[in-house]
DNA sequence: CATGAATGAGCATTCATTCAT
DNA sequence: TATGAATGAATGCTCATTCAT
């Protein structure tokens, strides 16, 4: 292994620390009020050495929510594939399960994913990061949307247009996903969060479904 | 009219100039951008005075936001009693409508109650108005829960937990009123704002509604 | 006296002796390595304060050096109006006399127009600011174009270009102090910093002055 | 050649490039604006490495300015010696013209003598270095005198101090390319830079200059 | 010798909140 | 009651210098 080999590595292991730092930090505090300094303190390095690695505070957050779509994507590819010879509901499913996990088992990622959609952060990002972050956000979707395409395509599902239908159950979950998170409404629905979360799903697959020949053509 | 009152009445009319200049700014620049000098600027008085009326720059987006809550609330009980004697389907979707329609509307109101939603205000709110808001937001919940418990009641939704259908409709039209207002994600859906929207108050009908006797007992 | 005007007075006071404290501390440190914590500290109010009064750090040079040519040119002025009947060569030695006591009384000043020439500032000054600076800068120069056109017209001085005759005095008196108030140079000189400077003018004027008829003709 | 000889001069070698980088950076955002940074990069070296050659960013700045003052002085003393047999008044003409040469062809080291006499660097910089820059400095007053007093003995200058009535001249051509420097005094003047600073050392040597004894004793 | 990663003191500027008038 | 001047803690970012490799 040539130096430049080890210095590069140890120059991307630095920085996945600050980045693990932050994610720390940021979903402690929300990105706005958490401080570069704090994030410093948490990756026990000097506050000048952030600088080494990122151009902007907003910069690290860019790169910590390309991580997580990266990880995201990676989770709801796996579970297309697994399940991409089953029913399309199933299919449909398991993508629907993967991103509660994900949701569940990466909070951090997930407050970061939401906070940069809810923020403006057209300044101080590079353009190139920013395309990144779209390109591998529809990623996502486009795993819906394929789904869908093929449960039409088998006749199962009615047929429409698949984007827009994958928005609309995408939309549907992240609203579910949403609401759960509130302590108060989740008081009120009276229900498991998971529990709502499938029944969203089981709701949106019913207004997909074909009726099924058999059971309309009664002779 | 006791000179007491005159000055409560004059009091209150203070406050609310107040609450629409933050109003304005809060949804011009966001709330943590938003500085107290420029609610005091807007409201045309002094800084100081925004202090005699509220506690706190976070309270005075607390008050706005349970504003925000009345004023909907108001419409959506408005949108249930137009239509408390057509079939549950019409009402729902008139409640969806009226959603929709405040949130076009009134965008500052929506763009506070999102921020609200978001940030974390535990903190400096009082927990009388902290109560108040859970109150007021829980009754829009309420009005769909009775929507959907009167369709069962009538026969015509599949008979289930009306509080979670509740949950998961609205929470399905939040997701996609959200969706639709990032323009990347819009582009990708390639579909109209409103017309996704109404899809997914559809789907969401369809899958809630029981298949009607007529159709079932072909002879 | 109306309370207003009674609130401006302050303010105008306060402003004062921020610009006074920002003299000293500028005077001290020099413009860049002063802080505004240090003029802050030294003006005995609170490091915000001092926004109140300006936009920037640069705008408190720019107005002490607006401030110091004010003085500069009424120093100037005064000594011009006082020899305005007398030979031009001696209302030229009076404005280098004053000039020379200007520095001398005033080296803060003298140094912050040294600064503000030497230093560029495009950013931060407002247009109108920058403006009456150039102003009252040209001003000085015009005192002295006066007292050579004067003289010129009197055919005490050979005819030549006021103006540029004018900028060369004015830069050999500049440069003389320039050069004294090096004490490494001075000490070369091995010279009286006033008798250079004034060794300088007679110089000068030697230069200027027309030989006189009466001298000239002799029988 | 002993390899000890050969380490020395590549260590000189090294030391230049550094130098000759630092002089275009520096001239390029002003010495205290420009980083070290730069300066190694500009230079194709580590950061680290400059502090193997310069204890201090000011030293850099000071052996820079010892460079062009040797230049200077080179340049000054060649412009003497080709008029050591001429008129001094052609002398001193040559001296302030190789001057202003030097200010317009090498503009970089220019800028860093005027910054070096304008910031106050007692701090950083050995007694040594100090020293040395003082004493190049000197030298250039020496050889206005020298041409000053040539005259003197001469009977062409009216007798004086030379060294004082050479400072005079220095500060005056000093003084003259100053106030040329300026783009705002420039347009006021409205004359050529290069006339002004001739008319500058015409002015002067009319003067020092002797009446003729040819003129005076008309019979 | 050479490197460049790491440091942390330092800076200009902002802003929610207080309080004397 | 209304005001707005005053405050100072807090923030993102820079950069000369050091030091382990």
């Amino acid at each position: 292994m040539a130096p430049i080999d080890r210095r590069d590595q140890e120059r991307a292991r630095r920085k996945q620390e600050i980045l693990q730092a932050a994610r720390a930090v940021f979903a402690e505090s929300g990105f706005e009020r958490a401080t570069v300094d704090a994030v410093a303190r948490r990756a026990e390095i000097g506050k000048g050495t952030i600088y080494l690695y990122f151009e902007n505070k907003e910069t690290i957050l860019a790169e910590l929510v390309l991580q997580a779509l990266n990880e995201l994507v990676l989770r709801l590819r796996a579970a297309a594939d697994q399940c991409s010879l089953l029913h399309p509901d199933q299919r449909l499913h398991a993508l629907a399960d993967a991103y509660l996990a994900f949701a569940q088992n990466a909070p951090d990622y997930f407050r970061l994913l939401n906070a940069y959609d809810h923020g403006s952060f057209q300044a101080g990002i590079s353009a190139g990061l920013r395309e990144q972050i779209v390109a591998e956000s529809n990623r996502t979707l486009e795993l819906v949307a394929q789904a869908i395409a093929d449960g039409m395509a088998l006749g199962l599902f009615a047929p429409g247009d698949a984007r827009q239908l994958a928005g609309v159950i995408w939309a549907a979950l992240n609203g579910a996903r949403a609401l759960m998170a509130h302590p108060v409404r989740r008081e009120w629905v009276a229900a498991d969060a998971t529990d709502l979360y499938r029944a969203t799903m089981t709701l949106c697959l019913k207004g997909l479904t074909c009726p099924t020949p058999g059971e309309r053509s009664v002779p």
